[in-house]
DNA sequence: CTTAAAAATAGGAATCATTACTATTATGGG
DNA sequence: CCCATAATAGTAATGATTCCTATTTTTAAG
């Protein structure tokens, strides 16, 4: 149960740490191979996912059905534009005050909410 | 391209529309079978797939990386208890503000938003 | 430093939801 | 009634992710 420390966690971390476009576990994996050779996919799902599991990263998902994953754990929005597929952060408040409106007739317990924004990004809009 | 009818597209859209708890494929297809048995779980696929995308069912993403389908087209949000599974409608107005607070410090256009609640339902809260 | 229990790994097999393929059947306009 | 085409059943394939196991690493304790 004690966590062990292991340089392959420790180079997936950094790796992700350098990113700021939410990565694939597949993509993390291409790329961490360049430092580590042998790495295996299933080494680099494990960690990411026990990552996100103590909160050092967060775990996102969105309609493309893969998990996308994000070194930054303060909470965030992100917006998915549907021509490229890149995810973009945005820099906005906190949008708690929906969860006071959902909850206004619902009789259970609303913890969080997920919410994330589409259409199309900066650069597709320009060809 | 021209769409030809089918029994087996009825006879989902009509199970669908009988259900408001947002049921997967697979429980589509159990339930199917009992009118037509030898319906195939490609045919259900095929079919809800179709059905979503000339609108005239929706196709749901929560977290749990099963597609959910709605015989409900309204733009509506939902409610996953995170004790239970269960999937609930939420009477709530439109949260279209929010797609403004996006836009306000991004470039890109913003057409979308797609948000959940989770938490504890009314019954899991009880025991 | 040595040892040993526990944790982690590499590599590959297994799983699960979903999609693709193909020979056959059903639909519907002319 | 015909026939072009859409749809189907059944099955194989895909792709992301998880599981399994023998081996290697880590680390606390002597």
């Amino acid at each position: 149960m004690a966590l062990k420390y292991s340089r392959q966690r420790q180079v997936i971390k950094d790796f992700l740490m350098t990113r700021k476009d939410h990565p694939t576990a597949d993509t993390v994996y291409m790329n961490v191979r360049n430092e580590y050779p042998n790495i295996s996919l299933g080494t680099v799902y494990r960690n990411l996912s026990l990552l996100a599991d103590i909160g050092e990263i967060q775990r996102l998902r969105f309609d493309d059905g893969v998990d996308h994953f994000d070194a930054d754990t303060s909470a965030h929005y992100h917006f998915v534009c549907t021509r490229c597929g890149r995810i973009i952060d945005l820099k906005m408040d906190s949008l708690d005050h929906i969860m006071d409106l959902a909850g206004r007739s619902f009789d259970g317990e609303i913890r969080g909410h997920v919410t994330y924004f589409h259409g199309i990004c900066g650069d597709c809009r320009e060809s």
